[in-house]
DNA sequence: TATGAAAGGCTTACTTT
DNA sequence: AAAGTAAGCCTTTCATA
């Protein structure tokens, strides 16, 4: 699907605040609000925009804190990759999951209410995923920004 | 604020659909239409829900590619923490920034339309930041799962 | 693309528990 | 104090031009 400069702008609001009505919209984009209620739908259609999520404030569900993994698997053993990634994205903990460059495979963010159950977590991953030679752990101090806002002007 | 079993059931459902209607969320949660709005109202005015955004599809929106950076900065210079934080959270192409346990002290995660533009980000975070001794980089090379959506239940 | 009518969801006030 | 019910209002949607 093809984006002019109004789906962009659009999208970029979008993605501030989905819960903007289209009469808001139009305040900032040079369309009639139906006009932007069309494109929205079509951008919703076409899998422009994925889903519509609310943001939860981690302080208020208990302080989860958030675990950033560093994974390292066997790659002789392909076979065992997509049974890993099924893992993963089963895995409600496990917010984010990358498969990078370099030497560490995998880079994962899991958020878990306490070390015990992210030990937990963990144990059951190398468990259940042979291939899993070891991983590293960063807590998250801080979270300074969080967002999946895409840079779209 | 305190968090029943009934609002967690409803943030979670609207963590993965924030446009639901307050019907369709009393099919899954044993309350009333009108007083699934109620609590919702009051969980956006106390900040438990942070806000609601978009998620655009990265393919759609010219294939950005997501780079993982580990920033290591001298700690011996607390006093430019903050403006790198403002820096951080100021930049668009920032998606995520994490300050971190271990000997490297920040990890950030960076959308960017190609290696041009990254670097270029990066050039000016090292440049407008002199505490920052060096970084390394990966790239994500597939996106398994990504989501903001912390374990409530 | 814009306009107007119809539908549907949200807000509010009120009643009940 | 909090849930259910009902009315009014606003937003969205759809048909028409």
């Amino acid at each position: 699907m093809e984006l002019d400069r109004f789906d962009r702008q659009l999208l970029h609001l979008v993605q501030q605040d989905s819960a903007q009505t289209a009469e808001r919209l139009a305040e900032q984009v040079p369309l009639s609000p139906s006009a932007i209620q069309r494109r929205l739908k079509k951008l919703r259609e076409n899998g422009v925009i994925l889903r519509d999520t609310a943001i939860v404030d981690p302080a208020a569900a208990g302080r989860p804190t958030l675990y950033l993994v560093s994974l390292e698997v066997e790659t002789e053993r392909p076979e065992l990759q997509k049974p890993l990634h099924q893992w993963l994205a089963a895995e409600e903990c496990i917010q984010q999951a990358f498969y990078v460059t370099g030497q560490a495979d995998y880079r994962l963010i899991v958020s878990a209410p306490d070390t015990q159950t992210f030990d937990a977590i963990m144990e059951r991953l190398v468990r259940d995923n042979p291939h899993v030679k070891r991983f590293s752990t960063n807590v998250a101090l801080k979270i300074i920004k969080q967002s999946l806002a895409l840079p779209l002007l």
